[in-house]
DNA sequence: CACTCTCCCTGAAAGC
DNA sequence: TGCTTTCAGGGAGAGT
């Protein structure tokens, strides 16, 4: 499932479309999440691909007649490309030809993911780009800010962590991969937290999503890049879907915090 | 406002 | 073996 390192890898293969113009574009699907916007989607056609960029866990792609394509992958979302495409497969719900003869496809069986299509200016005016949090990956995700947003919180670390309104890029799986590299409990409330802490979890955000965009994301069911080539970090999962695996001797327990999966070691991570 | 719960969806895995 | 049920999760919106 696409969290920040696969959005990461993902936009970096995009790339190679850059400067292509877009010569068609077929919807085959009326809604993901949402209603596909199509008949705003086809300003897209003639025109080029300047920059393929990440939001968070949104794909941007800005094009040279000032209009954006956003692309979230919700949680089976996956973009190929194909330089060869005469049938939709299965799932495939848009596809965008470019002047290189090649094909830009989403495919989503699940579809959570969601397709939005605005003037490029006009982005951070978006309400659920406008109320995400600092990026996990950028430099400006300090101490002094994380704590300043936690320590009146009873909210557990592994909810604040995966709240994108705080901290924007990391999901499920990455939370407990984190946490466990940090050696804090995902049980802990935010605001039991002191600056040290808080510390020791920036510091291995910023090692495991970094670690995991080196080894191209994760593969978990479905996930690809869009060359084709896979992700192998979900080899580097320490904690994630790993309950009853032994650590220096430690049982890895899952629990649903919030109906969510949450793998730790209650031992390590205290 | 701040928080938690439910729901959308399909395929894989577990259960019977 | 094969059918049925459960589970997975991002995030908006409803509910508290």
């Amino acid at each position: 499932m696409p969290e920040l390192p696969e959005v990461e890898t993902t936009v970096n293969s995009l790339n190679i479309l850059k400067n292509k113009k877009v010569t068609n574009l077929q919807i085959y699907t009326k809604k993901l999440r949402y209603t596909v916007p199509h008949i705003k989607l086809k300003k897209i056609i003639k025109s080029e691909l300047i920059q393929s960029r990440r939001i968070s866990k949104y794909v941007i792609l800005d094009f040279k007649n000032n209009y954006t394509l956003i692309i979230h992958l919700g949680m089976s979302g996956r973009l190929k490309i194909l330089k060869n495409y005469s049938s939709k497969h299965k799932h495939d719900h848009l596809s965008i030809k470019f002047n290189n003869n090649s094909y830009l496809l989403i495919n989503d069986p699940r579809k959570f993911g969601f397709v939005d299509f605005i003037e490029s200016d006009k982005i951070y005016k978006l309400s659920y780009i406008k109320k995400l949090g600092i990026d996990a990956l950028d430099k400006k995700l300090s101490i002094e800010y994380l704590y300043k947003k936690i320590k009146k919180s009873d909210v557990l670390i592994k909810q604040i962590l995966i709240n994108q309104h705080i901290v924007a890029g990391i999901g499920n799986i990455y939370a407990s991969e984190i946490l466990f590299d940090a050696k804090i409990s995902p049980l802990k409330k935010g605001k039991s937290l002191n600056k040290y802490q808080i510390g020791k979890i920036i510091k291995s955000i910023r090692k495991i999503l970094k670690r995991a965009v080196e080894s191209g994301g994760s593969s978990i069911n479905d996930y690809v890049s869009p060359d084709g080539t896979l992700g192998n970090f979900q080899n580097n999962f320490k904690v994630y879907g790993k309950e009853g695996l032994l650590v220096r001797g430690f049982k890895i327990k899952k629990v649903i915090l919030y109906g969510r999966s949450t793998f730790f070691c209650p031992e390590i991570q205290k």
